[in-house]
DNA sequence: TTGCTCCTCACGTCACGTGAGGTGGC
DNA sequence: TTGCTCCTCACGTCACGTGAGGTGGC
């Protein structure tokens, strides 16, 4: 539904200010295509269509639009924003507290997947060529007696994790770029579409 | 393609051992749709097909899938698995690095959305009504204002965090679950549906 | 006339889950 | 004959991304 009023065609009041679906994605960082979809859904709807029959956002649409934003950097699905905005959410407090348990449980295994990956390339490091087999081998072993570390090898560990986020030498991030033009070089263009789709995604 | 000899007419060598899906599935813990969807893309697929075209999967192919298996536990999308496992990888150490910093990009996420949570149920538990607009005009002034906490609010957040995750006692336990049935008996079906297939998701 | 923004389909994503309808061996 | 396992479609998931083909105002 929605009024299909010409916000062009208002009479003696002052028109109220409106926005596009465009001049909204600037402002809001959404892209139009979100808020086509949020259209879509019924989540946040624009209240008018102008005569040519483009989205015209009032200032409460706007703000709806906010709240959605806001509730979407908490975790909540599209679903659940829709229970809250209208007034739905039978406990609210218990919402939020599964939000946090779902957080603290992906937290979780994300920490022992980082710790198992760092794992691997110390033990890379130590193989001579590490190449596949090499580490299908590896894993192997530390699924199979879930290895476990020297003191060495855990300061070896925590300084992997320090060089693959804390700062780089503007010397070793060179060359460690250069080295990935070379291998993107030998790359097929399937494989460059996989690993820049998969870029688009952690972004 | 595949072999299509059917393994109940093999000739004088002793059959080799094969297994249906059902068993390959109760014996690796994954599903019958998952061993389909690896066959279908190629993944892992079994050698052989019975006389009703029932698949059978060899020792070699049982091998294969637990490798599978394994690199899924180190977070591998199954198209890089399939790179790995068919030695077509490129610089594996590069591969297992990249993953590693998807690791570490996501476990910071989760921190600040761990933490500004648990502050909102703090905030939640000063506000007198815990209601949908109590939330959101609380995620407004988080949002907006960036809060800096006190160090009695800290306190209580790693409480909260603590609640949320150890050990509960019986009564609370208990008096938790109690709460979430009568919640769930005013729920209408869809919404139900909606949390069980979180929950189907988060296992 | 040329750009720019806007519109509505409609398919693709990732790794399967979930029926639907049917067959074959014990 | 009744269960059980197996089979092949084929649609659904979640939140959009990405064209495709077309319209309207400056």
């Amino acid at each position: 539904v929605g009024v299909e009023v010409d916000v062009d065609e208002f009479g003696g009041d002052a028109p109220a200010a409106t926005w596009s679906v465009g001049e909204l994605a600037a402002a809001t960082g959404l892209t139009v295509r979100t808020l086509h979809h949020y259209d879509e859904i019924g989540l946040a709807t624009p209240s008018l269509r102008n005569h040519a029959g483009h989205r015209r956002y009032t200032l409460a649409d706007v703000r709806r639009l906010h709240r959605v934003a806001a509730l979407r950097g908490f975790g909540f699905s599209l679903t659940e924003i829709a229970w809250l905005l209208d007034d739905r959410a039978l406990d609210v407090r218990e919402l939020v507290r599964q939000q946090l348990d779902q957080v603290e449980d992906r937290l979780a295994r994300s920490e022992r997947l980082r710790d198992r990956l760092a794992a691997v390339l110390v033990q890379l490091d130590h193989a001579e060529a590490p190449s596949a087999p090499a580490l299908l081998q590896l894993m192997e072993e530390m699924t199979a007696v879930e290895h476990t570390y020297t003191p060495e090898e855990l300061d070896e560990l925590a300084e992997r994790r320090r060089q693959a986020t804390a700062g780089l030498t503007e010397d070793q991030l060179r060359e460690m770029n250069d080295h990935r033009q070379a291998m993107r070089a030998q790359l097929t263009p399937e494989q460059i579409a996989e690993m820049n789709r998969r870029r688009m995604r952690r972004s």
